[in-house]
DNA sequence: GTAGGTGCAAAGTGTTTGCATATAC
DNA sequence: GTATATGCAAACACTTTGCACCTAC
């Protein structure tokens, strides 16, 4: 089990330090994100509602809209359904996901940071998200699919 | 304007050849792709109305479907909204894309390739999807925004 | 002639929005 | 007290599906 971030002391006091109304909801949510990765709006409500159960799905979806313009989360394509969020906090990386079990390798991709450098200055970018996935099959679902 | 694969006599040959009916909605959506990237299904259902205008939405849907269960075409997330979809014959190539105006610039990257069977071998995956995607604002869109 | 494809309308998803109520500050 | 967030239900956009008719082979 990973560690929390440890400069946040809790997350009403992460939100209202930076501006925002800090809600019983908004800190919920900041801290299931913190607390489980690839989440989708669907599963952040579902676990959201285990402890608040009045929670809306709206909130859930207009909390993750704030957050993402806070830059406190990154959206992610991991499947064609929904969208993936991910705390922004954590180091730059990339994703390996089976086609078969749903399965998410992460990686490091060095040499992709390094081509997003050489992309922004070829095209004159400012390169603000950075997405490489991998997607296959894993050897047992391999395995099972014969 | 860029020339279409030599191999290919035409859309409804090709059809047939590899075991399916070729229609004429499907011949024309072949070609429609094969000329025109990144279309989304809004897209191509536009343009094949143009030339067929009692083709209908779901025969889009039915046939990309169709086209990627064959391979030909490539399914892409190239913005949250919907997918884009190009003709799988061409090299692998990836898209740097402008969030203020959503032009789309393809680039090759050969140390993506490399990490991509780096990643294969290390997890025992067979890669069947490789998606690089940069995003940001273009030089002029920057100057837009201040 | 028959298996399979098409068009249409209806149903499914995931996501957004309008509005009255509730809450943070 | 007031500006802002929430919950609910209704609206949206994209995609899929059921079914009767049509078409390629």
């Amino acid at each position: 089990m990973k560690d929390k971030p440890i400069s946040r002391i809790n997350d009403r006091e992460a939100l209202s330090r930076i501006g925002q109304r800090a809600t019983s909801q908004r800190a919920l949510l900041l801290e299931l994100i913190n607390e489980v990765e690839h989440l989708d709006a669907g599963d952040l409500y579902r676990r959201a509602k285990e402890r608040q159960p009045r929670i809306s799905l709206s909130t859930v979806y207009r909390t993750l809209q704030l957050f993402k313009r806070l830059g406190l989360v990154q959206e992610r394509h991991l499947d064609k359904a929904h969208h993936h969020y991910e705390a922004r906090a954590r180091a730059e990386h990339h994703h390996l996901v089976c086609l078969g079990c749903g399965k998410i390798i992460e990686f490091d991709c060095p040499l992709c940071r390094q081509k997003r450098e050489d992309m922004a200055r070829a095209n004159d970018f400012e390169i603000t998200e950075v997405e490489v996935r991998f997607a296959g099959y894993c050897a047992s679902c391999r395995k099972d699919r014969g």
